[in-house]
DNA sequence: GTCTATAAGGGGATAGAC
DNA sequence: GTCTATCCCCTTATAGAC
């Protein structure tokens, strides 16, 4: 975006989407001004438009990269479908807690600021969106179709595992009693047994 | 409210509640305005003021009230403590879904605008909440304890069902593949399998 | 690249007529 | 109980100086 190489544009680009995402995950996109995010970046409300064309574009921006990260992220981890069902799934489920734990702001706008998206970018947020459902549906139908999955619904089952693994970003908060990784893990044994898979427990606490 | 027994001021006031309702739950509350929610009524601005002293308390009675009103249909219906846990959790589940699903708009709002409430405003709203988390919370640890429930831990348990369940607001549709009972069911199957009971498979489809 | 100034409009809320 | 008119403030976005 910005062209010399010692202008502070590069590092104002990056402080303008921080300093939005922050004060959009708190307040919400239509409560936050672009005076709001001036203020917190430290410039005045003018020069935002050196970075975004509205603000509009700025919320698109923001989930449209948040997407295509959490898609990529997944693609360079992601295991060949040639291993076992049940060794997909506990791939994609510490993926996604992993993710949505480190990213907790992004992933809470992305999902509470879909009302707020124009028409056109709604069309193309939720399209990236149902890839990454595809993700999941995909490894749930594989393994239904070997017999080591037993589900009544596939569709039911993957919306329902979906909104179980994403809303660890709602009450997850850093330093409580469990850590990321204790927690990936309770959430893998969880997702076996919503597969209907034959899952051992590890340890029985509480 | 209204005293005069032939003013319009009663069927006013629902029809306020249900327009800021519907207009919140579409397009959130900070990006409604009241001049907004008075058109949608077929009133002017200013009258709005006779129902609620401002746009904050109008949210605020809004979550109240259903919050208040999902407890006490809970207690309505709810099983005593002496029943059997897979027994009480299936009500449980059957009772939240159903709710859920024929108040969309309501639950929405109360998941969405909690950012938008007042700090005192947003306690009281949490404490009711809680309340509701700690039904399930419950008939889980009631079912652990008689060890008909194996769960590795109760309380990520509770969080991780009642994302599950409530979601199920942000996908259904009226008129769609499977009808509120078929849902019901579907979930009441899923939800015993991840708070770890017996549960025999009744059809598995697809 | 950033600032100041400003245009043009919408916001919540109130006063007073009817 | 409702309307009209209005106050005052904040909003997004742009123009032009530096």
């Amino acid at each position: 975006m910005a062209r010399k190489s010692g202008s502070s544009g590069e590092k104002t680009a990056i402080a303008v989407r921080e300093a939005a995402i922050r004060l959009i995950a708190q307040h919400g996109f239509a409560a936050v001004s672009m005076r709001q995010i001036a203020r917190e970046v430290g410039v005045q409300a003018g020069a935002l438009y050196l970075y975004t064309p509205d603000k509009q574009s700025l919320l698109f921006d923001i989930l449209k990269s948040h997407m295509e990260d959490l898609l990529s992220s997944w693609q360079d981890e992601a295991p060949g479908s040639d291993m076992a069902p049940e060794a997909r799934l506990e791939r994609f489920v510490r993926f996604h807690i992993r993710y949505h734990i480190s990213r907790q702001d992004r992933v809470f706008i992305s999902y509470m600021e879909l009302r707020n998206l124009s028409p056109d970018n709604f069309v193309e947020i939720e399209r990236l969106r149902r890839l990454y459902e595809d993700v999941l549906g995909e490894i749930l139908s594989d393994g239904a179709a070997k017999g080591v999955f037993v589900m009544e619904d596939i569709r039911v089952t993957t919306m329902a595992m979906i909104a179980m693994l994403t809303g660890v970003s709602t009450w997850f908060r850093e330093g409580g009693r469990l850590g990321p990784d204790d927690i990936a893990a309770h959430y893998i044994s969880m997702s076996l047994r919503l597969a209907g898979a034959h899952v051992p427990m590890l340890a029985v606490a509480e």
